[in-house]
DNA sequence: CACTCTACCTGTGCGC
DNA sequence: TGCGCACAGGTAGAGT
């Protein structure tokens, strides 16, 4: 499931590479699955259509694409968009455009697209007028979130940390394979409660939030069975139940908490934490 | 406020 | 072989 690490690598592979998105103009937009469109469809087309990508920005999952109108006064608009489960995206040669799961394409100038692919299509796109009308409602970054900051906002609550950790007003990046494995390297039991934490296990968390998912964008994403093939971090609890945890050897428990499966070491993460 | 449940989707993998 | 079904999970929104 793309969170951060992966969101980071689908914008560097649009902006960094060759080809990049950068003043690539669109001159068609393709909508193949409707549903795939928050809000008004004929707008969105009308308003991209003829519309240079200037710039692409990343907050948490979501990705900004900031266009200029050359026919409407230079006009700024933003698109929106979230991968949720399965969502990916390309830029291709235009003999690419579509395959049996593309929800839309864009034709773009010099022979590409923008194709954007979705097995369980729960991923959307829309328009902004900015970014901050989505990221006004989301936490920090969690990869451009300080220690000082993370320990204030942790302080702050006192709930359970798994779900807090899953909850992008909290922290903007997060899902459940980073949250499971930061918990596990901070050997935090995921029910802990935020707020009867020991400024130490504050600090272990931070530090294993942000290691864990700054090692997972140098892999260009996480490495797991089948899903993804693109990153190679490594993954040491989520989807390992049943096999030997790598620091002790006890047997990784998968359970169901905050209706999330969660994977993690009752002899590393015990709920009666340590000082 | 903290937490739970459901809906949205469809491919996968299990049991029978 | 094939059928039915639980399951996976990010987010929004409603409910406890």
């Amino acid at each position: 499931m793309p969170e951060l690490p992966e969101v980071e690598s689908v914008l560097q592979c649009l902006t960094s590479s060759n080809p990049s998105i950068i003043n690539r103009q669109v001159q068609q937009v393709c909508i193949l699955r409707n549903s795939v469109v928050d809000g008004d469809q004929q707008q969105l087309e009308q308003r991209l259509t003829g519309a240079v990508c200037q710039d692409v920005v990343r907050h948490g999952k979501y990705l900004f694409f900031r266009f200029i109108q050359p026919e409407d006064n230079q006009r700024v608009v933003w698109l929106a968009l979230h991968l949720r489960m399965t969502g990916r995206l390309f830029l291709l040669p235009e003999d690419q455009a579509v395959i049996r799961h593309t929800r839309f394409y864009f034709q773009l100038d010099q022979g590409l697209v923008l194709r954007f692919d979705d097995p369980r299509a729960f991923g959307r796109i829309w328009l902004v007028s900015q970014p901050e009308q989505v990221t006004s409602t989301l936490g920090p970054d969690a990869l451009k979130t300080g220690q000082q900051q993370f320990l204030k906002r942790l302080s702050a609550t006192n709930r359970q940390l798994k779900p807090l950790l899953l909850d992008q007003a909290f922290l903007a990046g997060i899902g459940n394979i980073y949250a499971d494995e930061a918990l596990f390297k901070a050997g935090l039991h995921p029910l802990r409660k935020s707020g009867e934490l020991s400024r130490t296990e504050m600090v272990r968390l931070y530090k294993a939030v942000s290691d864990v998912l700054s090692t997972a964008v140098s892999a260009k994403g996480a490495n797991i069975d089948g899903v993804f093939e693109a990153g190679s971090y490594p993954v040491t609890v989520y989807g390992r139940a049943g096999q030997p945890c790598v620091k002790c050897g006890s047997e990784i428990i998968k359970e169901r908490f905050a209706q999330r499966g969660t994977h993690f070491c009752p002899c590393c993460q015990p709920f009666e934490g340590s000082i």
